[in-house]
DNA sequence: CACTACATACAAAATCTTTCGTTTTTCCAA
DNA sequence: TTGGAAAAACGAAAGATTTTGTATGTAGTG
């Protein structure tokens, strides 16, 4: 028997409730349903059911407030950052990072600020490495 | 009426036979299926059917060599870094790519000759700014 | 020619994602 | 206490993606 895989990734929708969330820090579905972008039309309970499909999956937990849920994140806006950034470098650039960068430096016109800070970030890291 | 949009980005087994293409330069269904992963098993007329959706969606042409189709993509591996990054940086870096660069070198799993290739890269680029 | 090997075409099964409707539960105010 | 408003639970419709099987076409060979 095939156990099913734990998901690495939120789909489009998930992500889409997972990005209110981190902005709300906390929230209860209706909560993370009045922040959906304006446009967006959706019934109470397709909120709700997305909601706790993010919980089946470990990607937020809840605790019940009266007789509502209040959501929080388990997973950390940051640590999906990383994870999404290792997953395009491996399937996008080969697994390097610099040229990833690269291209974006090319797209994108940043500021020298921009680099600068970015720069300083590095150097920061490479001092403090010991490997 | 509404007007199906057009689609434009790939979907996960879209993205996997694109790579195989960019990597062969051009290519038939045979030699596209032929590049897939080791463990990977897929059975001819479903590789027949992604390309044939491929080309459908304006991500390939094919021309007709005797009685075999052969591909070549018409989006280029390049643009699509460059789209994915822009979408990345969207959907989970508040449209600041400074941050998403932060986030990168953040990152304990690079190795040290990442991070000083990522440096020499800004290095040049503020270089040659003028502004 | 007609046989064979291999290609394309396409409908549809299988699976995953998104959305919703109905039923059940729960709190609270009258 | 009980009736109503709002929430949760859940099955399943609707939609999109992935995979396959069957039918059909075509080039080349004896």
């Amino acid at each position: 028997m095939r156990q099913k895989k734990k998901a690495e990734f939120l789909t489009e929708v998930e992500l889409e409730f997972m990005t209110r969330l981190w902005e709300l820090g906390e929230g209860t579905v209706r909560d993370v349903l009045a922040k959906l972008a304006p446009g967006r039309d959706l019934a109470y309970t397709s909120a709700a059911t997305i909601m706790r499909i993010l919980e089946q999956k470990g990607f937020v937990t809840s605790t019940k407030q009266g007789k509502t849920f209040v959501y929080r994140a388990l997973l950390s806006k940051d640590a999906y950052q990383t994870r999404s950034l290792k997953d395009l470098s491996e399937k996008l650039f080969d697994n390097t990072p610099a040229s990833l960068v690269a291209r974006l430096v090319d797209d994108n016109d940043l500021s020298k600020d921009a680099l600068n800070e970015i720069r300083e970030l590095l150097d920061r890291r490479l001092k403090n490495d010991t490997d």
